[in-house]
DNA sequence: CGGAGCGGTGAATCAATATTCACCAACCGG
DNA sequence: CCGGTTGGTGAATATTGATTCACCGCTCCG
């Protein structure tokens, strides 16, 4: 866009947003039509000149955010109100939801691991607004699910992710899931990019972990992932949820399958090692997974909306 | 205020700012009167659960900005578009734009020093919005001045300020300028909080630094301040400004006075001794001083309006 | 028990903002 | 040099949002 128009939209905002002026006053003011304000305005929102955060109002939920930090013994929890008719709208609310969450906490981490094939956790990125330096990397620790254009959406994601931390992008171009344990000794080793990354996940500070059940997501359909028979066998040993594509039973123990060897990603132990795992998850049928997860100790900091967590705090080991 | 009530009004404000539905579509989701919506939203904003930020699009200036990181050494320049009328609101909107900077790239400091006797830098803590533990303390760099009024802003700013960073605040409440040496020797004998604050200042990370002209501000008449005598001495012995009330000339030297030992607050050394000292000062009147606080390296962050940013860069000791 | 007073509500209305539309200027390609 | 096209503009207008106002349900005394 022209700068001196860029300018103006940003006198315009700061007149109309800050300083509370009417569109009417500012055009006065600076000569130029109501018209125009009104234009430069919806321009500088489009450029991201102006940020709107609604801020998660801490407490709101105390009962229920205590409730499940003491029950489930993690160290944070945010429960969000969302209105959602369907599960995509509650999946686009609680991403942002959480963006605001972060936004009021800001990440601070040197190296944070991000799964970029969430859609929860893209919804989120896309909510958040810039906060610079508050990371050196971004580390992708799950390789690509799902179509190719999926796979897009989840690389610009992690770019915009870095981007908006001020961070270095470390991508995992590999596919999630291979169909031979060979196969992926062999993709990493020409891979030197994704053998980094999968180094990378060993020291992480804070990881945006997937949380989900162990069945096929829709979007995720076929390619790259595993079938619904690969879930069956797993559900048929137990697993009621996978993090990051590693299933884990109602009790929250990792279900040993020949499957975890088909996986390009963060490993459980290198899950487990890093101190802040932030699950950001919602939904009644997602809710047997991230109780599976909570329990487990697979998750630590948790963003969930009001519904779920109910069903999560009737569902607590301890009361 | 009623948590359902505030629960209704976070759920609207993400419909409405989030999601960018119309107050009516909203009214009819939740079953409401379009007015209420209206007010809901009006007691958001109130209650601070919705933050609209307007950005300083970075680079915008970039070619002011080069000629006074280079003009001058600065490490950080940001110049920002300003529309105002007269001085005050100059500084209102300086205040508000130096908020933006700073919540563009946090402050992320343990220890901060602030000088709340600054009308410029209160009004930049008024615009900030939280940014949880970005710091862990407050310092008061400098004693009360002015009116016992002026005093109580002050203190609230500093309280505000170390709320908004989640830092505890170290007060400073003692007078800024004090008639005899002796008497702040005996002050700072009595006072353990006011010694510890100044002790504080030996280790700071980030200072927010005042600049002024040599000269009384019009809102500190009197009390607690050096007198027009005592300004135009500084001034005959060469002073063209004053950073935490230590005269500089015209070439950055401190001019050393009997004033100096008046002063309760930071000294040279341990503002020198602070690598982020971070000035925020606008205005034809302010030019000289801001310049002489440049040349003489007592801030190497400065944010400032496009005018004065013109005028400094003219001066520059360097192109 | 009654009624004054308060806080909160929706329908209607008024005010503010977004959008339409006709117009103009600048910039091509004939 | 002249239509034709594009992009940007303000006046007028349509749409959206804030406010008024009359009303309701409470509570708190008398």
């Amino acid at each position: 866009m022209d700068p001196s128009q860029q300018r103006l939209a940003t006198k315009v905002a700061r007149l109309y947003h800050v300083r509370g002026l009417r569109q009417a006053e500012i055009a006065a003011r600076l000569d130029l039509s109501q018209s125009r304000v009104s234009r430069l305005l919806s321009l500088a929102e489009d450029a991201g000149l102006v940020r709107t955060v609604v801020v998660v109002p801490p407490g709101l939920h105390s009962d229920l955010e205590d409730a499940l930090e003491v029950g489930y013994g993690l160290s944070e929890v945010h429960v969000v109100d969302v209105v959602a008719d369907d599960d995509d709208e509650l999946v686009r609310d609680l991403g942002q939801a959480a963006a605001a969450v972060l936004t009021g906490s800001p990440v601070r981490a040197r190296s944070l691991g991000y799964t970029s094939w969430s859609r929860t956790l893209r919804h989120c990125v896309d909510a958040m607004v810039p906060q610079s330096s508050s990371a050196d990397v971004v580390v992708e620790v799950l390789g690509d699910l799902g179509a190719p254009a999926l796979q897009h959406a989840a690389a610009q994601s992690t770019e915009r992710l870095a981007q908006l931390l001020g961070a270095e992008p470390l991508y995992l171009r590999a596919p999630g899931v291979v169909s031979d344990p060979a196969l992926r000794d062999v993709l990493l080793a020409q891979d030197g990019h994704a053998r980094r990354a999968l180094a990378a996940a060993d020291d992480l500070d804070v990881v945006l972990v997937g949380v989900g059940p162990p069945d096929v997501a829709p979007p995720l359909g076929g390619d790259n992932f595993f079938s619904a028979e690969q879930f069956a066998s797993a559900r048929s040993l137990g697993a009621v949820g996978q993090v990051c594509l590693h299933f884990v039973d109602e009790s929250g123990e990792l279900v040993d399958t020949p499957l975890d060897d088909l996986v390009i990603g963060i490993t459980p132990a290198q899950l487990r090692r890093t101190p802040r795992r932030l699950g950001v998850a919602g939904g009644a049928g997602k809710a047997p997974a991230i109780r599976a997860a909570l329990v487990g100790g697979w998750i630590n900091v948790l963003v969930t909306d009001t519904g779920t967590a109910q069903l999560l705090a009737a569902a607590a080991p301890r009361h």
